[in-house]
DNA sequence: TCGCTTCGATTACGTATGTAGTCGGAGATT
DNA sequence: AATCTCCGACTACATACGTAATCGAAGCGA
């Protein structure tokens, strides 16, 4: 089953998922405009990432060039019923009145929603 | 800062939000009917809790009875906001479209989410 | 061919987490 | 008072995670 993706990993995985294949420095110098990381550390997430298969690479010379294996809609898919599930009992629409009553939402924010639900329903 | 609580944690806290002031064998006990946890696992947990303030205990006899610290709708709104954060760029409406084209919503629960945003509009 | 550079692999190490056992003291029992 | 029991505190230990250093092989420049 698919192993969790940390978060530190999941920096990785941005990067991956805007871009691929990418070598391990080529990830560590774009992941370095927002982490202050090593690339020893670029280095081990990647490795636990291939790891957890929620990346491959392929040589290419004598280095790699990683590639996402998940697919980002599929992990977002996957931590988002995961909260459903551990805070709203696997119900979406006590989240959505949750976000509803948490955020400020526009107007022109709900006239989305309701443009949307409104597809969904034909 | 208010410290991370974990899933196995989240057990617990779920039993107090329930229900509180418990003592360790009766947060025990409610947590039986899902977890196979030792007692003793039980007052581990309890005790980081502790740690993180996450909950209080007061001292009743020669045991101690616990009761939340954290409310559980702040912890939701906390962990929610974390989610959106991460995953959807801090964004509230790419997380219910997302989440409505994943769940096979029912007329009914559309009614009732266009029902919550009507009223808020007014 | 001999270092130097560059990679991936291995090792490191502190904290968090899941899960639980043990110990010492305070009450209860006899 | 001697013992039993129950409680919180402390200890244990494997795995995950954040963060990184080091090591050995392979290629490159001189």
């Amino acid at each position: 089953m698919q192993e969790r993706i940390s978060d530190a990993e999941l920096a990785i995985m941005e990067i991956l998922w805007e871009q691929a294949p990418l070598t391990a420095t080529d990830v560590a110098s774009r992941v370095l405009d927002d982490r202050d990381w090593s690339l020893a550390t670029v280095k081990t997430l990647l490795s636990r990432l291939l790891a957890k298969a929620a990346v491959e690479h392929r040589t290419e010379g004598r280095r790699f060039l990683y590639s996402p294996l998940v697919d980002r809609e599929d992990y977002v898919a996957g931590e988002s019923k995961r909260l459903v599930d551990r805070l709203f009992g696997g119900k979406f629409m006590p989240l959505v009145a949750h976000l509803a009553e948490q955020e400020k939402l526009s107007d022109a924010d709900i006239a989305e929603i309701e443009k949307l639900l409104r597809e969904m329903k034909s």
